[in-house]
Order: C-alpha cells, then structure tokens, then sequence
RNA sequence: GCGGGGGUGUCCGAGUGGUCAAAGGAGGCAGGCUUAGGACCUGCUGGCGUAGGCCUGCGCGGGUUCGAACCCCGUCCCCCGCACCA
C-alpha cells in the first residue's frame, strides 16, 4: 500500500538537507561546459523579504533550474543590500521611541520584543533581516550557491573595496564628474527632503521658472513663469500690496522680489544682499519698461500674488491667461480701490489684451473666451486654475507664434521654447530659478524650499556618447518580454546625471571625497562581478587592502602582470589567475530579472555602468521584467495592512504551493495577484498530483502499442516543445500553466481513451511530466523522481528533449476526428433529446479521400476553382467513373478547403489518408461506454450497411456520417 | 502632461487575419464514485434549434478584407513609472 498523502514540511525539509549535503548548487568553473549565470538584484534589508521578492526570485530559479537540467553549469549567487538612508532611518524611529515604526515592526515584519530592542543599532537590524531573510531563501528552494554570499557597505570591506575601484575607474574614465543639482530641501534638517521624509507634498519635486527682468528705474522686476513666449504680450504686472517685498542686491544687479524669495535665491548659489524691506504697496500705481518693447507699462494690485511663489513678481498677460484677464476686470469694477492706490481707473479700462499665439478653436483672445465661456466670476473662484490649464496645455500643444514674437513666428510654441529662453538669458532678460510648485513640509514640520547643491558628484548619465553605448547594449541584449526594450531606450534616453554620492546613509565611502558616500542605485551596479570572486577572497582569507586598484584591474581587465600585483599584494600569483579565470568564466550576466519599477533606474543604471567599464562581450546577455505583485487585487503595501512576507506564505502553503501559485499568477509585464483561494487549489491540486502519479507507477505490466499510445507520446512531446520554449522565453506563467495542466489532461484522456492503459507509455509520460515541472515544484518533483529513479535527483536530470519522431500526425489527427465525432454525436442527442439505443457511423469512401486530399494540395498554392479542380480529378479513372458525385461533394467541399488555415492543411496532407473504419472498431467500445449505446460502423458504399434515413452518404473525410435511433 | 503596458465569456487569463463560441484555470450546475466528502472522474456553463445548424459576441465608433478579438483611424477607460530614492 502507497502512503497517499505527505506534509510539505517534512519532503521540503529532507530535500533541502539533501541537496545541501551534495552541493548541487555549487557552481564551479568548467571549460568543458557551457555555463549560465543567473542574478537577482539584491534585496535592501531594511524589513523581511516578501511575496513580491519571491515572485520576481521564482523566476529565476526556476530559469536556473531548467538551465541546470539542460546541462548548463549554472550559477545563480545571492547577495544583500544595505546600502542607504532608510534602514538608519528607521533605527533613529526605533530609538526615538516612535510607535508607528514600532507597531509595524512587531505586527508586519514579526519582529520579536527582545530584538526590537536592539534594532536602534542600524548594523543590527541589517544583520537580523538578513539573516531571516536567507532563512526564507533556503526554505523557498532557490537554488543558490551560498558560497558566494556578501552584504554591501564599509561593513563589507572587501566588497567596499570593489565599489572603490569602480568609482575611481568611472572617474578616470571621465564618467563621474562634479556639478550642481536642486533638491528639494529642509532648512531645519540641513538635508534633502525625499518622498518618505515628507508630512505634505508627496511626489512633489523642484521645478524651473524663467524669470522675466523688466526693468524698474535702478533695479529689475523679475517675474516668475512657465510661460516666457508670452512676454510679447505684457500689459502690466501685478504685485501683492501687503506682502513684504526687497530690494537686494543678486549676482549685482538690484533686484525686487518677496522677502521669502531673497531666502530662496540665496539657496540657489545667488549671491543675495537684501538693502530694504517694503509693503508691495509702496510700488502700486507705478511703471515699469518692457525690456522687449521698450514700453512703460504700470504696476497693479493683485491681492492672488503669492510671495511664497517664485518671485512673488507677476506679469500680466490677458489674451492668454485667464488669471490675468480676470484679475484686471476686477479692478475695472473697483475704480475706488484704484483710486486709493493712486491709480486713474481709466489707466486700467484703457488696458487691451496683446494677442501672440494662434490656436485652433478661439480667436484672439483665448483667455477672455474661455473666462465668458466657463462663466468665472472673479479670480476667487476655483475654475481659474482650471481654465488656466485648458489653455496653458492647448496653447502649449497646438499654437502657433504670431508675427509679433519676430524670429519665433510661424513656430509651435513647444518647439521653441527652450531656444527662447537661451536667447533671452543670452540678451540678458531672463534668469531662471527653481522652486516647489505644491506646499511640500518635512517629517520635522519646517516648509522645505529648493537649494541647489555644489560639489556634487555626477555620474553623467545625460552624456549622448555614453547613452548612445547604453542604447547599443540594449539592443544586443535578449529583452523579456520584447515590449519592455522600447521602455528601455526611452528611459535611456530621459536619464540624466546621477547625484552617485550622499551625506548620509550605510555605504562606501567615495574614495577622493570624504565625507561623502557612493549612494545605493549607483552602488549595485556591477556586483555581479564581484559574486564571481568572493569565494576566493572568503577561501584565501584576502584583506580589503591587499585589492589594490591594480588587483581589481587585473582580475576584470586582464591589465598587469599577475607576479608583480602577488609582490605588491600579498596575493599569490596563481590565485589571482584563478580570479581572473572565475571572472571571465561567469561573465557576461546571462539573465538578470526585476520588476518593472526597477528599468527607470537600476537596471537602465546596470546597463549604463556595463558599457562603461565592459568590453561588449562582456555586457549583459538578457534581461528579465515582470509585473508587480498585488494581494488579493490590492498593491501590497505596509501601511495598507495587506503585506504578506515570504517567509509567512511559505510556512502557511509551503514552498512548492507559493512557488507556483506565483508563477501561475502572471508572466511578462503583467501584475500577478495572489490570492489565498488560488494557493490552496494548488494545494489541492500538487496532494492530487502526488497520488495520480503514485497509482501511475504502481501499475505494472506492458501491451501493445495502439495509436492512442502513439497519440500520447506525440501530444507530450508537443507540451515539452512549448515548455521548453517558453522557459527560454521567460514565459514562465504559460510553462508552469502547460507542464502541470495540460500534460495532466492528455494522461487523462489517454486514460479514459485507452482500453487498458499501457504502463510503458504512462510511465514514459510520467517521467517526462515530473521533469518539466521540477523547475517549478522542485520538493515535490524531487519527492516523486526518486520513486521512479533512486540516488538521482531531479533538480540535476536531464531536460526532456523534444523528440521528433515520436510526433505522430496521423495519430493526433485521428484522435481529433474522434472528438470531433464524440462532439457531433453529443450534440445531435442533446437537440433531439433522444436516449440513443443504436448509433451507426458511416465512413467516408476512398473516392472522397481522394478528391479531398487532391484540393486541399491544390490549395496550398492557389485558390480552388470548380471547373479547374474538376479537371484535375477527372484525369483519374476511378474519380471519373464517379464524375457526378464527385463533382456534387467537391461543390460541397470547395469552401471548406479555401477557407482551411495552411497549417491545418498542411497537418492534414501529413496525415494522409485516415483508415476512419478500422479507427473506429478501435474506439468502438469506448465509445460504446460513453454513449451508452450500441456503436455500428459503416463504409458509406457498404451494401450490408443499416442505413434507414439514407444518411451515409452525408459521410466526409474527418466527418463520418451519423445516424441515431 | 510625457513614457510604458493594458481593456476578451461569472472571475483570472490565452489568443496578432481563416482550424474561434474563443486554450487553460477558478467558480457554478448536473451526473458518476463513495458511509460521507471541500477527494477523484465525466459532462454542461451566450441565445435559439427534434440531426452535427443558425444568431449574437472579444471597451466604444468607423474603416480595410471574400473573411477581424486579431490590421488601420478615431474615441473612452484602467494600471505602472516620472529621479537623488529603495
């Protein structure tokens, strides 16, 4: 008796322990075999790995294990990534005693009382999650060589020591330069604000103002926009009468600006000296000169003007902007409030819209039209910003510059927008500044503001020659899914230079820069090189400072002489070599997967830094990206409360259920959801695989082969072909999707079809089905292999090859000829609602198989037509003694073949002709099972034939005629 | 706004010009097996139909074609990314 069920635990657990005790997994070089190599971009151990790890991680395990079987020496490492601010982040929370962190740490990542303690230690909470982090890895199955195992940072010395190497290198190579850059910023903390150190303001990033400097007396009044074109058609400006404004003194020229803007500008490397403050009052009522038309143009109240924005100066333009419009009809209905400001209100009737952009669908003035059109009252009402947009975007899309704008006339306005503002910076007239367009404050409650940092060090990922190689890289590269490549040259070419170093965070140093660390995308760029190596560093006991720059050049470069680097590094001569011939055994990267969030940055940064430093045989050979993971519908995230770690779904479903039910949720770009109620059918359904195959290798005995063996064995090489496939093809949803159902419901048709199952071909069958889904169950596959094959593992069989001659057309086709019966047949009982007693088949006769198989060879080169085909076929006898029915089924027929797709056809030619009588008495009984019914099987001409509604002559090739009674 | 991906039957999801009323799975219904079953096996799961057929149908509206879920144009909607951060 066979023990029909199992626990997961306990064949994952003695598994695990095997393949440990036999290193499987440990890669070494072999220059007799073709290798592979396999990375996951290291997780940030800031919090336990989850369900999202695990998918993305699935995948290239189970790639991994399918290269494996298929005779790859394989290497697929791991590696953890403490590089960055957040883990130091969230140790200062934990130390400051914040109970949101606290709460989530106990309650997500099950951290337990007596560590939470020691959590106020970066260090130790980097340690602690990677070492449940790996716990989750082994328990998962990966199939890892651990040997090659490291963490990032000066906590790694060694590996700080490569980061090292490879920025000095990208700095001599000129890749990493100095320059300047706005962040967004809080005055109180002295530090960059990003997203998650913000209390208002999330996704809010700096942007760049042209500022306009129209010319007041002494001094300029530069006034904030997004909109310089339209500085030909100014009619005033409008300052606000009570905030505070400045003179100062900028870059040496006097300036009038808000108070908060002076702050600003002195954060934006302007050297500012304010002289005085004043109310925006003071200027009410007087004039300044259009630097463009030399116009005298006057200055009016405008209570909107917000000095926290930009410059707190604004120019006015009425044809176009809707504000603007608005705020200047408002003071012609208030001639009293002119009045107190010194103003003739005849000044402000007098003042007429300047039209300089025509656009499709308004006139002249599209900013008062659309102010009529939307009925806005007055410039407190909430659709200005609004109709300030409809028009910005159209106008900004579709219009075109009017003569006015001289040299920019006739052009689209996005077309010549960065050129104007060259030209006017160029002539003088314009600055620019950066400010935030939304209110953004940061988690210490202080508004931050934009402040352009000096000494910064770029890597230039802007430079054209360098995206160029990026671009080539990625074109030479396999890119899973294909749509994702188009992602990839367009993120390329939006990239711009990279701020590569922080103040603060876990890190390496930047070695020609103290003070300042190598920050986290830009350190992970090229450490898969480095997973080649450490096993020898690890092996000969090697010291951070015996890797010397000239070492490293040495073992990826191939420069220098290895006896002279062992003098000067300590280093013997032949382990360096042994470096060396590790590195470029590995190298390039076969395949490397990550989820779609990760092209914008690290994996376009990972191809950027390859073709830096990289000959191109060395760059990468194939990238990988998926979907991101959802939890039943929802986007997992810890603050929503639907978080699920790795290492919680594995304990609950074990390895093989989550492993795949992961891959069973999605492939390419699309998002996997996982869902509880999926896991456990799964679950049900492996317990069910598990038992079939039990009974399946308890059968005992041999037979003939009939056609519905060769049918089978046929069916499974066709499911090993589109397996194999779509694991090279990352298309890991329709492998796992095709390995266990479909494979599954060929060995159950087989089992229904046969009359007594051949043993020898279930078995067959059965071997090749436990290997294609070893990728994917390896515990589980592993368990069942060794019933079949004791003191062999599974995870390092051989692949099941696609084997041709097993693949029997006639045999598949005859099997569709009897479904295609069955369905026929099921079809006429449900509509005549008949209980049959009597079900007689009538086979088409050889003339008609002659005829059809003649058109449909015909018809692979050109259309059939009556009269020619007939022709044809009467050249033979026996056709022509038939002429007139022939030519009556070839009239029936002729649309059927024009209309047959190619490949049918051609599988049909293939098969030829189908002995459909004895194919039947073959399947007699069965069907006579199915239908409950006496079967009787007829050649159409068959004089002895029972035929009472005179139906056999209906009969068709592939379509016997049917009568039931 | 820009860029990328997508809208298919109750649900998930294949499908890039004819083999498509549309793979596979889930769910539902019916039957079988069984002491029982949330285990297993079989069938059905758009509508109509007393003979293997017909009609409707793949976001919406047009078009190309002998023929369109698949190609073209327009349109609406959804998801992801948009930078100093892992």
């Amino acid at each position: 008796m066979i023990v029909m069920s199992f626990e997961w635990k306990e064949i994952e657990e003695k598994w695990r322990r095997e393949w440990e005790k036999a290193r499987i997994f440990e890669a070494d070089p072999d220059p007799k075999r073709e290798k592979c190599f396999v990375t996951f971009p290291y997780p940030y151990m800031n919090g336990p790995l989850h369900l999202g790890h695990g998918f993305t991680a699935t995948r290239v395990d189970v790639y991994a294990r399918y290269k494996r079987m298929r005779g790859f020496n394989t290497l697929f490492p791991w590696a953890w990534h403490w590089t960055g601010e957040p883990i130091v982040g969230a140790a200062l929370r934990v130390k400051s005693g914040d109970k949101e962190i606290i709460r989530a740490l106990k309650e997500i990542d099950g951290v337990p009382e007596e560590e939470l303690k020691k959590f106020v230690d970066p260090v130790y909470m980097a340690r602690y999650y990677t070492s449940e982090g790996k716990e989750a890895v082994k328990k998962i199955g990966f199939s890892i060589d651990w040997r090659r195992e490291f963490h990032t940072t000066s906590l790694e010395p060694t590996y700080s020591r490569f980061i090292e190497w490879q920025y000095e290198t990208l700095r001599k190579k000129g890749y990493v330069v100095k320059g300047t850059h706005p962040v967004v910023w809080c005055p109180h903390c002295k530090s960059p604000t990003g997203d998650h150190d913000r209390l208002e303001g999330e996704g809010v990033s700096a942007e760049e103002y042209t500022l306009l400097k129209f010319q007041f007396d002494d001094a300029y009044l530069p006034a904030a926009t997004f909109r310089p074109e339209t500085i030909y058609g100014v009619t005033n400006m409008f300052l606000n009468p009570d905030a505070t404004y400045v003179e100062a003194m900028v870059d040496g020229e006097k300036w009038i600006i808000s108070k908060e803007a002076a702050l600003k500008l002195s954060e934006q490397l302007k050297r500012v000296k304010v002289l005085r403050e004043f109310k925006g009052s003071e200027l009410i009522g007087k004039y300044f000169v259009d630097p463009i038309s030399k116009r005298k143009l006057p200055i009016l109240p405008g209570w909107f003007v917000d000095p926290e924005s930009a410059t707190g100066v604004v120019y006015s333009v009425p044809a176009h902007a809707p504000a603007d419009w608005i705020a200047i009809k408002d003071l012609v209905n208030k001639p009293d409030v002119l009045r107190r400001f010194g103003i003739d209100p005849e000044v402000v009737k007098s003042i007429k819209p300047i039209s300089l952009i025509e656009v499709d669908g308004y006139g002249e003035y599209p900013a008062v039209e659309i102010v009529e059109k939307m009925g806005i009252k007055d410039q407190f009402d909430p659709r200005v910003d609004e109709a300030t947009s409809i028009i910005y975007r159209k106008e900004f899309h579709t219009g075109i510059l009017k003569p006015i704008t001289g040299k920019y006339a006739g052009k689209r306005v996005q077309d010549v927008k960065s050129e104007l503002i060259e030209d006017f910076k160029e002539a003088g007239i314009a600055d620019s500044m950066y400010d935030l367009p939304e209110k953004v404050v940061c988690r210490c409650t202080t508004r931050c503001i934009v402040k352009v940092l000096s000494d910064q060090w770029f890597l230039r990922y802007s430079d054209p020659d360098w995206k160029q190689l990026a671009h080539e890289a990625i074109d030479r590269a396999k890119i899973y899914p294909e749509a994702a490549r188009a992602y990839f040259h367009d993120k390329i070419d939006w990239l711009h230079d990279w701020a590569c170093a922080r103040r603060t965070g876990l890190g390496t140093p930047l070695p020609w820069s103290p003070g300042w660390i190598v920050e986290t995308l830009s350190d992970s760029t090229i450490y898969m090189a480095f997973y080649t190596i450490v096993k020898h560093i690890r092996k000969h006991d090697i010291r951070a400072e015996q890797l010397t720059n000239e070492v490293f050049d040495y073992i990826f470069f191939g420069e220098g002489d290895p006896e002279k680097l062992a003098e000067a590094s300590g280093i013997d001569a032949e382990v360096l070599e042994e470096m060396r011939r590790e590195f470029t055994y590995w190298y390039p990267v076969d395949l490397r997967v990550s989820a779609k969030e990760l092209v914008p940055n690290h994996l376009s940064f990972f191809i950027f830094q390859h073709t830096a430093l990289f000959p191109r045989e060395l760059w990468p050979r194939a990238i990988g990206v998926n979907g991101m993971l959802a939890i039943e519908g929802k986007k997992m995230s810890k603050s929503k409360g639907n978080f699920l770690t790795l290492s919680n779904a594995i304990d609950k479903f074990g390895a093989d259920v989550t492993r795949l039910t992961l891959m069973l949720g999605a492939e390419d770009m699309d998002d996997p959801d996982w869902r509880v109620e999926n896991a456990r059918s799964i679950d049900s359904k492996l317990r069910g695989l598990y038992r079939f195959i039990n009974e399946i290798i308890g059968l005992r005995g041999d037979s003939e082969e009939k056609s519905i063996d060769r049918w089978l064995m046929s069916a499974i090489q066709g499911r090993i072909r589109v397996v194999t496939e779509a694991i090279e093809n990352l298309k890991t949803r329709t492998a796992a999707e095709v390995a266990l159902f479909e494979v599954w419901n060929d060995i159950r048709w087989y089992l229904r079809r046969a009359e007594s199952p051949n043993p020898k071909t279930l078995k067959e069958a059965v071997e090749i089905w436990i290997r294609l889904l070893a990728p994917f169950t390896p515990y589980l596959c592993e368990e069942l292999w060794h019933l079949l094959k004791k003191g062999e593992f599974v995870s390092t069989a051989e692949w099941p090859s696609y084997d041709e001659s097993k693949i029997d057309v006639k045999a598949e086709e005859s099997e569709n000829m009897i479904r295609d019966l069955m369905a026929d047949t099921g079809s006429i009982i449900e509509v005549t609602k008949m209980t049959p007693k009597k079900i007689c088949y009538y086979v088409a006769s050889g003339w008609k198989w002659k005829a059809y198989l003649e058109m449909m060879r015909k018809s692979l080169s050109a259309k059939v037509e009556m009269g020619a085909i007939m022709r044809e076929l009467m050249k033979a006898p026996d056709l022509r003694k038939e002429a007139k029915r022939v030519s009556a089924y070839v009239g029936k027929t002729l649309q059927e073949i024009n209309t047959m797709s190619v490949d049918q056809k051609k599988r049909r030619l293939e098969a030829g002709e189908l002995n459909e009588k004895a194919l039947l008495n073959e399947a007699k009984r069965f069907l006579e099972r199915e239908f409950k019914a006496e079967i009787l099987i007829y050649s159409e001409d068959d004089p002895q034939r029972y035929d009472p509604k005179k139906r056999a002559s209906l009969a068709k090739p592939y379509r016997p005629a049917i009568y039931i009674e």
